[in-house]
DNA sequence: CTGAAAGCGCTAACAC
DNA sequence: GTGTTAGCGCTTTCAG
C-alpha cells in the first residue's frame, strides 16, 4: 500500500503535454484550449494528482501558513483569540501554525524565530516588554502583535487602563471606599490596570490597595483570597487582573464563608465564557477576544496582500454587570 | 531591508568547503576536523545563517509538523486537548498545524486532505462515522483519532459508555427514581452515553427519558432546560451530554427558580476547568482531556519513529462529586 | 497558447 | 572527513 503519489511529470505524460503547462494549469494561470484542457482535467483526476505545497512553497517562498503564538491555551481568553484568528484565516486559505508557549518565556524567542521560517506571517502574544522585542523587526515577515505596543509593529490591543478605570467607577458608584487590585504582575499590562484603577480612586481622594496572584489562574485565586480578605486591611471590593482569578478568589470566599457580593464584591476582566455560569455571575469588562483575534488575522493577511495597516488598533472595554459587585450594605 | 538570507551556497563559498560539507555540519550528521569545524562556525554566524527548513522538507519529505484538526476549540475539552498535545509535540520538537473546523462538518475532508499534504502525520478530532472515514487510511500519512474507533487506524478515546452508567450509579444511590438525558444528538459518543445510562437504570427497573439540545454549549443547555423541567415528565436528576449542558442548564435553571441540587440534580460530563467554579459545584465525570491529547500525541510521535502503537486506547472516567446532586429530600 | 530549460535550497549517495 | 554530482517537485522566464 506504499503507492508514491503521481508527480507533475507523471501528469504531463499522461496528458501529453509539457509540465509548464500542467503548473499553469493548476494555478489557474491562463486559459487553455479546449482539447488541452479536457486531457489535463482527465489525467488529473485519473491519477489523482495532488499538487506537492512543499515544493510550491519552496520556489514561491509562501506557505499560506500563519505562525501563532499563545501564552497558555488554556486560558479563555487566549482560546478566544485563537478562535477569532482561525475563523478569519481559513476564509482567506491560510492555515494556522500555533505555539503555546506554556508561560515559559525562556523558550519563547527561538520558538519564535524557527516558527517565522516556516510562515508567511506571524501573530504573537508575548511577554516581553518592548525594549526586548526588537528582533521581531528582524524577522522579515509581517508580525502583529496582540497587544498595545509602542514598537514599529502593527498591534491590536486593549484599553487596558480604561477597563480597570471603568471598574473602579463602577465599585465607586455602589458606595465602596476600601477598594483592592489583584494583580499579576509578570504581565505587561498589570501595571495599566493599576494605574486605571488608581486615576479613578485619586479623583475620589481614595489609595488602591494591591496585592498579587502568582499566576494567571483560577487557582492562583484560590490560594490569594485569604491573604486578601484575613489580612489587616479587609477591602469591600476586590478588582481582580482576569476574570480567571477572580472565579478562582469568589470560591474560596465562599469555602472561607465570605459571601460574594454582600461581604465583598468581586470583578474580573475579560468576560470569559464562564463569568456568566458563575453563581453569582462574575462582573468584568468585556475585552472582546475573539474580535482581537479577528482584527488581528485581518491586518496581517492584509499586509500580506500588500496593504499593511501599521499602528496599534486598540478596542474599547465595556463593562459587563453581573451579580458579584453590590451596594454597600 | 530587503536582506535576501544566504543560502548553504553562501556558507560553503565563506567557508572555503563544499555545500555537502555544510548540509552534514548543520545536521550534524558527523565530525569533522577542527579547522573546518572553526570555519563553518565562524562564517555561519557572520552570515547569520539559518537552513531553510522548506527546502529541507521537500527532499526529506518530512515536515516536522503535525496537522491538528479540532471541532471547536472554544470547548474547554478540545482546548485541553490541544494543551496535551502540544506539550508532547514541542518536547519532540514537532509543531501543531491547527484547523478547528468549527462545527461545520462540510468542509471537514477536504480541510484534512490538504492538512495532511503539509504534515508528517495527523490528530483528528471528526465527527464522521466510522464508514465515512475509510479515506483517512488512503492518506498516507500516518493517523491517531480522538475517539473510540472501530477502524484499523489507532484512537484515542474514553469510555463513554461507563462514564454514564457511573453517573446514573450515582444518581440511584442517591435515591433517583425519575432520571432523564439531555443528550446532542449529532455527536458520535451520544449513543454510546446514552446505552450507559439506559443499561444502569434498566438494573433498576428505570426508564431513561431523552431529551436533546441542539448543540454542545451553555447557551443550548439554557435553552433546554424549560423544555426539560416544566414539561409533563420532570425528572428529579438530568445527565447532560456534557458540562457546557450542565452549566447552562444549571444557571437557566436558577432563573426559573428551581433550586440545584434540591429541585434537581444535575451533571456534566467532561471535567471541564470551570465546573469547579460553578455554584453548585458540578458533579461529572473527569474524561482526562489533556491526558488524551498526551497520548494521541505521543502514539502519532512513536508511529513517526517506527513504532506503531495501534488500536484503540481508551481512558477510564472518573466520578467527580461536587454539590450539584444530592439525595432526594 | 504551449514547451524547453534553468533553477529554488537543500540532501543523499557515492567517490576520493 | 570532504567533495562531486544528481536530483526533490515545482515555478518561471523566455522562445516559438
Amino acid at each position: 500500500m506504499k503507492k508514491i503519489s503521481p508527480t507533475i511529470r507523471d501528469v504531463a505524460a499522461a496528458a501529453g503535454v509539457s509540465v509548464a503547462t500542467v503548473s499553469k494549469y493548476i494555478n489557474g494561470a491562463q486559459r487553455f484550449s479546449a482539447p488541452v484542457e479536457a486531457k489535463l482535467k482527465e489525467a488529473i483526476d485519473t491519477l489523482g494528482y495532488r499538487s506537492n505545497p512543499l515544493a510550491r512553497s519552496m520556489i514561491t517562498g509562501k506557505t499560506r501558513t500563519i505562525g501563532l503564538t499563545i501564552l497558555d491555551i488554556s486560558n479563555p481568553h487566549f482560546t478566544n483569540v485563537v478562535k477569532g484568528a482561525n475563523r478569519i484565516a481559513l476564509r482567506h486559505d491560510y492555515t494556522l501554525l500555533l505555539v503555546d508557549i506554556d508561560e515559559q518565556q525562556a523558550r519563547e524567542r527561538p520558538l519564535i524565530e524557527a516558527l517565522a521560517q516556516r510562515v508567511d506571517g506571524l501573530l504573537v502574544s508575548s511577554r516581553l516588554p518592548d525594549e526586548n522585542a526588537q528582533w521581531m523587526l528582524d524577522l522579515d515577515k509581517p508580525v502583529v502583535l496582540l497587544r498595545n505596543a509602542e514598537l514599529p509593529i502593527p498591534s491590536v490591543g486593549i484599553n487596558s487602563r480604561l477597563a480597570t478605570y471603568m471598574l473602579a467607577r463602577h465599585l465607586l458608584d455602589l458606595g465602596h471606599r476600601r477598594i483592592a487590585y489583584l494583580g499579576f504582575e509578570h504581565a505587561r499590562i498589570n501595571d495599566e490596570r493599576i494605574r486605571g484603577a488608581r486615576e479613578c480612586l485619586a479623583e475620589a481622594g481614595l489609595e488602591l490597595d494591591i496585592y498579587e496572584a502568582h499566576a494567571p489562574t483560577s487557582l492562583a485565586g484560590e490560594q490569594a483570597c485569604s491573604r486578601v480578605m484575613l489580612g489587616p486591611k479587609r477591602p469591600q471590593a476586590v478588582i481582580c487582573y482576569n476574570d480567571l482569578i477572580a472565579l478562582g478568589f469568589m470560591k474560596e470566599a465562599a469555602t472561607l464563608g465570605i459571601r460574594v457580593p454582600q461581604d465583598v464584591s468581586v470583578t474580573g476582566i475579560d468576560n470569559v465564557p464562564y463569568g456568566a455560569y458563575a453563581a453569582p455571575g462574575l462582573t468584568t469588562v468585556d475585552i472582546q477576544s475573539e474580535h482581537m483575534g479577528e482584527l488581528a488575522m485581518q491586518k496581517l493577511i492584509d499586509a500580506l496582500a500588500g496593504h499593511p495597516d501599521p499602528g496599534n488598533s486598540m478596542f474599547e472595554p465595556r463593562l459587563i454587570v453581573r451579580e458579584s459587585t453590590a451596594s454597600v450594605a
